[in-house]
DNA sequence: AATGAAACCTGACAGC
DNA sequence: TGCTGTCAGGTTTCAT
């Protein structure tokens, strides 16, 4: 499932390859309750620049020349992979763009246009046209970014309501961007911090830790591109490595790698979770 | 106001 | 073999 990391491998990879590319076409194949205006999507597409291609939050952002925009979300099993000319849509697609190649090449390119293909089991996620004032509306309402944000300041956006517990916090995308339930977990873990905790008790050097380990995290598993958990996959279709790493995410029952007590598995905010009880209190 | 839970959706898997 | 039930989870929406 695609959180921060993730998405962040796809916006490189996109960016890389349609930077500068004019959309020549876009086949969609379902339209399902988030693309519910098929004529209108593809006419807000067809003929557009890609500026370039950014991730806010889960989102990524197709930035035009004129200042629109598109926003994806991959929720949990989309995906954008690239393909070759002879692509045959399966099941799950949802829709299939390709790019004019002929101009807008620079060295190194590969000589044709790419086609991409957006996916999706689920059916969950969304690609939505918007004005340059609906995506600064839409991107303003998410939390700081925890890579771009200091210790200090991550640490302050995790002091309140006293009363949430602490993983609440972390999942809420307006308080902190990003961060899905594999890091959350993950993060707690390395910070020593249970995932239950409220936030009026977790002190300020717990929070500094938790910000500083979020960071590590995030940035490892960027260069690992990512956790396949699930369904993920990058836009050239290989898996991430980061699945690895993962020290209590997937592992109730398990011994914990630091003091061999089993990892404990619950549920919170209807989230499977996942915590060394001796480890994090 | 803040929190919790349902809904959205399909595939994988366990159990019978 | 094939059925049923449960689980996976990001976000929105509705209920408490």
């Amino acid at each position: 499932m695609p959180e921060l990391p993730e998405v962040e491998t796809i916006a490189r990879q996109l960016d890389s390859a349609l930077r500068g590319r004019t959309i020549k076409s876009v086949t969609l194949l379902k339209t399902g309750r988030e693309a519910p205006t098929g004529k209108k999507f593809i006419a807000c597409l067809e003929g557009k620049k890609i500026q370039r291609v950014v991730r806010r939050a889960k989102l990524l952002i197709w930035e035009f020349a004129d200042g629109s925009a598109v926003l994806a979300h991959l929720k949990m099993t989309g995906r954008f992979v690239f393909a070759d000319k002879t692509y045959q849509p399966a099941k799950h697609d949802r829709a299939i763009f390709e790019f004019v190649g002929a101009h807008a090449m620079r060295p190194g390119r590969a000589a044709h246009a790419p086609t991409l293909v957006w996916s999706d089991i689920r059916q969950f996620g969304f690609m939505r046209c918007v004005s340059k004032e609906e995506k600064e509306k839409t991107l303003a309402a998410y939390g700081p970014e925890p890579l771009e944000a200091t210790e200090d300041e991550i640490a302050r956006c995790l002091e309140k309501p006293k009363t949430r517990k602490i993983k609440s916090a972390l999942l809420d995308q307006a308080t902190i961007a990003g961060i899905g339930n594999i890091y959350a977990d993950e993060a707690l873990f390395r910070a020593g911090i249970r995932p239950t905790r409220r936030l009026s008790e977790i002190t300020r050097a717990d929070r500094l830790r938790l910000a500083r380990e979020i960071k590590i995290l995030l940035k490892k598993s960027i260069r690992l591109r990512g956790t396949s958990a699930s369904d993920y996959v990058d836009a050239s279709g290989a898996k991430g490595s980061f699945e690895k790493h993962l020290r209590v995410y997937g592992r109730g029952g398990e011994k914990c790698l630091v003091c061999g007590t089993p990892i404990k598995r619950t549920v919170l905010n209807q989230r499977g979770t996942h915590y060394c009880p001796q480890c994090q209190k």
